[in-house]
RNA sequence: GGGCUCAUAGCUCAGUUGGUUAGAGUGCCACGUUGACAUCGUGGAGGUCAGAGGUUCAAAUCCUCUUGAGCCCACCA
């Protein structure tokens, strides 16, 4: 039955709702579906906003694969994520925080609640983010929604980094890494940005007894210099190799310069001379190694001089230092030059200070070193996952489009640099490194470092803490170290001595009596607090381990404890508890040397001195930390990249052997944008090779950036962003989706416009109303694989003939398009046929040509038309695929392949081509549109085809009322004259006499001059001779072509009409 | 310094291994309600394919150079 649509495609009334049913109905999940696995994993958006541009690109782009293979038959997952994006995120917050007037967020709200504001944001941001992915149509597997940071991925960021570091491959060094000092916090190397800057380049000598002048650009790293580098072949400077120098330059100590010799250094460039500064350049650091020289630390974390640089400049900012020097060695006159000139300064792009390089602890992938029982270094396999496959096995190998990345990609690995991982911001995957102690020292056999997933396991699952009184120590550091069992998860009791001045002991002994304790139970007693635990162990209480922090044991100043206590008994003591630790202050006024040490011989145990232990504020108690067996975990996060790196396995449950990562890796296919190349897909790669032994993706698809109308890109400072939900609303997903692709290529940028919207908006509310008109005509419901294909129309043969070539795989078809990801092609295609060749041909043509048959033609090409359209413009193909009474979702449909031999449709070429050249003459001879003329036909062997099709020539807008055609026959006068090939028509009762001869003037003009170019290709002997068979007689067929019709136009001119 | 991309209609872009008269969308102009669609239809104007050489029978397409725009990598200190 007939049915009516409504006149335009509201995107508001079916979007949400058709996105609602797909997520119920399993779909997009592939535990519903069958086939062969195909899987996409949804690169995660940073939860620092919402969702850009780039983002409804890349949506696109995922989704248009997901769906094709969908319909394809493939078992598709495409499954969604977002990423914490640590430095990003932490940068965001805290400068939201600032401008709430919290000036220095880390040091006013501590680790802990700085970390939970930003965990706020981050969720927030990310259950934006998913509404948004929502809208915009994707068909993602929510049921595997992943997150980088949450406890699956964190299991797998462990797991990879200790199987890393027993590798060998993850270490801690002491190198010299970039800092921002801005960020308090080191940066990799792809996170700087190089820009531009105008500098003075000041060449001088450190002394006037100094023979080489050298050239920098930050004189005040020069108190870190310990050498002069000159190019081994300088004639200037041969003799002082290997010469060492002391100047004096103000630094704490006087310099010692060695003359090196390194092929590095440009014998052109300045003076030819470069001062080393080992602990403040990368290339300088490097020399430091090679040549083996003493490293100066200058410059501090905070970005001020340190002692280093003397009293003179220690605490004065780089700039000031720099004046302060720059002006000293004028005064001295020992500055030859100085000169402007422009170099480029590494910023941090997160931060936007100007970075600092200094020798620092931190923690590194080493990307040359081998692996264990491999041959090769991760950039070995970096590299081969490219450049031949995995293992040599063409199977695993990547493949990237367009293929012009790769060599980016091999330039970047070849100049990669071990990987500093470390970051000093708190939001971010904990290195799961444990340290004993509370600082960083690592012992020589490492017995003091514990790398591992999760903590090492604490003996003890319950503490007691036992104040001495209300003192001030007490009150600093018991709350440190209940925090300390605390984040470990071990139960915290504690007990103090309530009031100093008039102590009852026995209460609080009773007190202490009633706690179970034992032998899981660690009791930490300071001062009064450890004798009171002693005296508990004589009366019989179970402890398993005490430790004894500065005890008064019997200090006569408070005699009443030990007339109510009793003498210690210290066989009982060692019988009741499993384990002591004595430890005391030197300088506790209370304690005197010789009561612990009664007590450490008493115990058979070590006594440890510490320093402060008396007066723990502001201590670093990390005997105390270890006497208790606590570790403390690393403070540092680690990259963001690094658990992005994992991206493709996490997501599937690795590191267990789940079934998921049986099935979906390595993904089949990955987009991206050019910018994250390095940063993302080469990491990926590094991971992937590394643990699974496998590459991540099998193909690469790398998108450009959008930019803005006049090719800037979109910006927040430049506020010339697109919010593309708001575009989304405004003009439909679809209409969005489709305008993010057209006119796209891989690779390249392109650019985005609100009327680039407006436009496709319209051609999907064409697609709409095409589909509204048949269903008005059509009854839907009814079969349309039974076409025969016998009683075709030459129309029906030509749309037929032609949808066919929509989805031949070899021609470039919509199929064949999407399998090489040239998505704007195929979208291209699709809008051709469905405007040129459909509504504007077919549907006209189907008003006039009616039957049943033609009913299942127009359903036939309408369902098929929408499966190709659906994985572009989702939303309106399954809204109209549900208006026709569809009960499947056409989400699951199967893509259209049957290829049926319908013939060329070369008939309809020639009556199109008739309509047209009627249509063309009449609007050049002015005619009015509702003039009906007449028309004579001579066609020759046309003659019956041209009959048959008269009522379509009458009917499409050539306002023919009457048709005459014949073989040939006499030309009438008066008449417009058209003529397609062979075929002459003459339109009577509407010329302009003066307007049809220009016309046909115009005409034969241009076709000489065709003729001209044509003759003159084929008087040419070279062309003749040289070129195919089948193109020379083209050439022969089209000038004959052009002078029968120059020939026949003249005639008619001559007639003079 | 090395590498990459781009330059085609007023604007945004296609143009697959060289082979008809270089296309589309949009904008512009003229006309127009015909049984879906004015978010529309019909028709039209509009291009020395950045410039110069070269290869070839044939170049928007391949090569070289020049000019302009943009990007990536690189610590000439």
């Amino acid at each position: 039955m007939p049915k009516e649509l409504p006149k335009a495609y509201e995107p508001r009334k079916y979007e949400d709702k058709i996105y609602k049913t797909w997520e119920e109905s399993g779909f997009f999940n592939p535990d519903n579906l069958s086939g062969e696995p195909y899987s996409i994993m949804m690169p995660p958006p940073n939860v620092t906003g919402i969702l850009h541009l780039g983002h409804a690109l890349e949506n696109t782009l995922m989704d248009i694969m997901a769906r094709y293979q969908r319909m394809n038959n493939k078992k598709t997952l495409l499954l969604p994520g977002t990423d914490h994006a640590a430095v990003a995120t932490q940068a965001r917050v805290e400068k939201l925080l600032i401008k709430q007037g919290i000036k220095n967020p880390r040091q006013e709200l501590g680790r802990d609640e700085l970390l939970k504001r930003i965990r706020k944001y981050a969720d927030e941001s990310k259950s934006t983010i998913i509404k948004q992915i929502k809208k915009m149509g994707t068909s993602c597997d929510w049921s595997r929604l992943a997150y980088t940071f949450d406890d699956k991925r964190s299991e797998a960021v462990n797991k990879v980094f200790v199987r890393m570091y027993k590798d060998g491959l993850i270490y801690q060094g002491h190198r010299v890494v970039n800092w921002s000092v801005k960020g308090q916090s080191t940066c990799s190397d792809d996170e700087l940005e190089h820009k531009e800057q105008k500098t003075i380049l000041y060449t001088f000598k450190y002394s006037k007894d100094f023979p080489i002048a050298i050239s920098t650009t930050r004189p005040e790293t020069k108190f870190g210099d310990t050498a002069v580098a000159v190019h081994p072949d300088d004639a200037r400077y041969k003799k002082y190799i290997g010469k060492i120098f002391t100047v004096n330059v103000g630094a704490k100590k006087p310099l010692n310069i060695k003359i090196i010799a390194d092929k590095a250094v440009d014998s052109e460039f300045g003076t030819g001379a470069v001062g080393v500064t080992p602990a403040h350049s990368q290339i300088d650091y490097d020399m430091y190694e090679k040549h083996k020289l003493d490293l100066v630390q200058v410059i501090g974390e905070d970005g001020c001089m340190t002692e280093g640089a003397g009293k003179e400049y220690e605490g004065l900012s780089v700039d000031k230092a720099r004046e302060k020097f720059v002006a000293w060695l004028r005064q001295e006159k020992l500055i030859e030059a100085e000169e402007e000139i422009t170099h480029n300064v590494g910023t941090s792009d997160r931060f936007g200070d100007t970075i600092e390089v200094l020798p620092m602890k931190q923690w590194f992938v080493a990307v040359n070193k081998e692996i264990p029982n491999k041959d090769k270094s991760l950039k070995d396999l970096m590299r081969e996952a490219v450049a031949s496959g995995l293992n040599g096995d063409k199977k695993k190998k990547i493949n990237i489009t367009p293929d012009r990345f790769n060599n980016q990609y091999y330039h970047w690995i070849d100049n990669l640099r071990d990987w500093c991982i470390s970051r000093q911001i708190w939001w971010g995957h904990r290195i799961p490194v444990w340290y004993k102690t509370d600082g960083r020292q690592q012992t020589a056999d490492g017995s003091n470092i514990y790398v591992g997933i999760e903590a090492p396991k604490e003996k003890y699952n319950k503490a007691v803490l036992l104040h001495a009184w209300d003192s001030k120590p007490d009150a600093a550091f018991f709350p440190w170290l209940k925090q300390k069992f605390e984040s470990r998860g071990i139960e915290v009791l504690a007990l103090a001595l309530p009031n100093s001045k008039n102590p009852n002991f026995n209460d609080w002994l009773n007190e202490f009596e009633k706690i179970k304790t034992d032998e899981q139970t660690i009791v930490i007693g300071r001062s009064l607090g450890a004798t009171l635990a002693l005296g508990a162990a004589t009366r019989g209480k179970r402890m398993g381990k005490l430790i004894s922090v500065c005890t008064p044991l019997d200090n006569p100043a408070i005699p009443e404890f030990f007339k109510e206590m009793g003498k210690l008994d210290y066989k009982k003591i060692k019988n009741n508890i499993k384990e002591c630790s004595v430890i005391h202050s030197s300088d506790d006024p209370y304690i005197e040397k010789k009561v612990s040490e009664k007590l450490s011989k008493e115990l058979g145990v070590k006594m440890t001195i510490v320093d402060n232990a008396g007066h723990f504020a502001g201590g670093k108690y990390d005997e105390i930390l270890d006497a208790c067996g606590l570790w403390t975990q690393d403070e540092d996060t680690l990259d963001t990249w690094f658990s992005s790196g994992l991206w493709t396995f996490s997501t599937l449950g690795w590191p267990r052997e789940s079934e998921d990562l049986k099935t979906y890796h390595p993904s089949s296919w990955m987009q991206m944008g050019y910018e994250i190349l390095f940063f993302w897909m080469a990491r990926m790669i590094l991971f992937s090779t590394y643990a699974l032994d496998d590459i991540p993706f099998k193909n690469v698809y790398i998108h450009g950036m959008l930019r803005s109308k006049d090719g800037k890109k979109f910006s927040k400072s430049l506020g010339n962003g697109i919010d593309p939900i708001e575009m989304s609303k405004q003009y439909g997903t679809d209409a969005l989706r489709l305008s993010l692709i057209l006119g796209t290529t891989p690779g390249n940028d392109s650019r985005f416009y609100e009327e680039k919207v407006e436009g496709t908006r319209n051609l999907i509310n064409k697609l709409w109303n095409v589909a509204r008109y048949i269903l008005q005509t059509a009854d839907s419901r009814q079969q349309t694989t039974d076409i025969d294909l016998k009683n075709l129309t030459v129309a029906d043969q030509w749309i037929l003939a032609n949808f066919n070539t929509l989805i031949d795989k070899n021609v470039t078809s919509v199929t064949k398009f999407l399998d090489r990801y040239d998505f704007s092609l195929a979208a291209t295609l699709l809008q051709t046929f469905t405007l040129d060749f459909f509504a504007d041909w077919y549907l006209e043509v189907s008003k006039f040509e009616k039957s049943e048959e033609k009913e299942k033609i127009l359903l036939y090409i309408l369902k098929n038309l929408l499966k190709l359209w659906h994985p572009f413009v989702p939303f309106v193909t399954e809204a109209i695929w549900q208006e026709m009474g569809e009960k499947k979702f056409l989400m699951v449909e199967n893509w259209p392949n049957n290829l049926m031999d319908y013939g060329n449709g070369d008939d309809f070429e020639l009556i199109k081509d008739i309509i047209t050249a009627v249509r063309n003459a009449r609007a050049e001879n002015k005619v009015e549109p509702v003039k009906k003329i007449k028309a004579i036909v001579y066609a020759g062997k046309q003659k019956e085809l041209i009959k048959s099709q008269a009522n379509i020539i009458k009917g499409l807008r050539t306002g023919i009322e009457e048709l005459e055609v014949k073989e040939k026959g006499k030309k009438p006068d008066k008449a417009i004259f058209v003529s397609v090939g062979e075929i002459e028509i003459y339109l009577i009762g509407a010329i302009d006499e003066e307007k049809e001869k220009k016309r046909l003037k115009d005409s034969i003009e241009r076709l000489k001059q065709l003729i001209k170019i044509t003759e003159s290709k084929l008087d040419d002997k070279n062309f003749v001779e040289r070129a195919p068979e089948p193109i020379v007689n083209k050439e022969r067929a089209r000038l004959k072509e052009f002078k029968e019709e120059v020939k026949s136009l003249e005639e008619q001119l001559a007639r003079n009409i």
